[in-house]
DNA sequence: TATGAATGAGCCTTCATTCAT
DNA sequence: GATGAATGAAGGCTCATTCAT
């Protein structure tokens, strides 16, 4: 059968989804998705029962991803500064060459359409790096907050970091090392 | 001249847009916030002939009036710590104080209707601050890009601490403080 | 006073309307009317008050128009041919003339806007026309609904000639002259 | 294929259309054309993309429809009288037996939203009846324009009759003989 | 009387979701 | 399971008309 199986299939869906919502936005029309993943418009909903539902297991799927890229070769045993520098770079590198995941994530993430549910299901595929940082950079070990915020830095440093990177593509040594020395010189214990 | 256009009205639009935006982005219906601000769902659009215009005049006018409240007092002859300082304090403190606005703020911020024009509007509106920081601040003061990074990660950096201090109100002193640090460790000159 | 009388008013909403229904049809909006004419969109309903209203006296008083054009010099003493032909000069040449209002009168005619009531006031400013007609046109001098044919006949002919004089207007004289022939080859006595 | 669209549902649609378009002319609502087609108000932009789609695909049709019975049974080889008596005996007849139809198409040939293709389209419908006129009536056989000029009278004639025909059905052999009478009189070679 | 802001019904169109095929 | 036509609730915007000034 040349048709795709349905794992495939999901996965049209996502990568549709992924690319439209990096676009235009979480108001990309379930049809369009459709089109695009090369299905019927009705076929979406026996993968994904509803709208909302797409959008939040593709923000699941996509941050998963890039915690996993995030932690693939982790050197636990090397040292603070090699730890912190190895997360970083792999964070800003997957979002140099995943552009469109990376601009589908922002849209996510400030949307009202993610779920509390969700959002602990991705703090969950980042437990390990949240446990690095409380370890090794929050203030205060023993404080969660701090780890969270410390954390959410992380990423918002290296959001305008990419958003660098993509206007200047041929600076991005440049903005990778910049960006971790502002990060670095802020948070080093 | 009949009944002038009511300044009262045009704010109680803004108002109500700001509260809706904030609460469920810019997918709030004209009609919802027409409804709030206590007015006919037309005559909306004797104030501004768009959804989009009204989005657009709405950042405009958040951003300058934190603008504003970040250049108010601001100490010209003091030193470089303490001018970044009294920006970073201002900074916080407004977010905190409109909690409504910044997240109408940052909503706006992402969305795809904000226009090129309205964008510059806003950097002139922001124009005494990007100098500061590319005078003090920017690794390289002869370059534009470099400042727009800085500018970035203090907004970023920002949001953050908002995000924090609106999940913990009375650690206001303690983000406020901590998030400092890590600004002025990382881009200090 | 610089501003124009009353009736002055009156007679520039009646311009501004023919030139805006030739354009666009009876929905040309009466705040666009209004503009047009130099008032404020209220004081339009001072004079006309309602819509319909205007575009019922509109079309009465363009018809009146072309009824007095067609009328002046009528030479009563004249034989048929004769009255026949000047009837038809002044039809065309009054078209030719007045093409904006020969436009917006053919699109009120096929406006169900137009009531009852006007179009018997129409009949009654075409009443000489229409009895000269009677005499000597229509095939039974007794019977009004012949002549009523024959007057419709004329009006539609002198359309289709009319809109010939428009998309070439070098050839005025060529099509009145055809059309003339047309009509009178048809319908003489 | 699920469900395939029902031309069933198409035609109700047009037919719908065409009794709301004879009535209130091109400003019928599509919601009130799709209620009359017992259909739901977005099904109704499944089969035409657009109001506009829908007008001018109106009006091809009926007009088409019309082509078609004036050309069937077209006496190719009888002489010019009897080929012109046919058309025009058609033409009434076609318009008497769908007075509906009629006045719509009236309506939509003054409408500036029927577009310049549509009329191109209509005009090919029409090409062997232009091809008859141009070859037997129009007084200068290489002349487009006069084939145009004669062509328009022979609609406009007809309107006419239909009119009087609509107001006095009983009569309608006296006007379609009448109406025939000042054509031919008028147009003869 | 003139003005033009205010009103709200109504318009065309989109879209998430359902369901007959 | 896959398809895509059908649905109808919004959505943004227009406009004739009213009425406070």
């Amino acid at each position: 059968m040349a048709r795709p199986l349905s794992e495939e299939k999901r996965a049209a869906i996502l990568r549709a989804a992924t690319e439209l919502v990096a676009t235009v936005g979480t108001s990309a029309a379930t049809s369009q998705i459709a089109k695009r993943a090369g299905i019927a418009d009705g076929t979406l909903f026996t993968y994904f029962p509803t709208k909302d539902d797409l959008l939040n297991q593709l923000y699941l799927s996509i941050k998963s991803a890039l915690a996993e890229a995030i932690m693939t070769d982790y050197p636990s045993r090397a040292g603070v500064f090699e730890r912190t520098r190895h997360c970083w770079d792999r964070l800003v590198n997957w979002g140099a060459e995943h552009p469109t995941q990376h601009k589908a994530m922002r849209q996510l993430s400030v949307s009202d359409r993610i779920s509390r549910n969700t959002r602990d299901a991705v703090n969950l595929a980042f437990q390990d790096i949240n446990t690095m940082i409380r370890d090794n950079l929050s203030r205060d070990a023993a404080d969660d907050e701090s780890a969270a915020f410390v954390g959410a830095l992380i990423t918002a440093m290296s959001d305008v970091t990419l958003d660098c990177i993509a206007a200047h593509p041929e600076k991005i040594d440049l903005y990778r090392e910049s960006g971790f020395q502002v990060f670095w010189n802020g948070v080093r214990p």
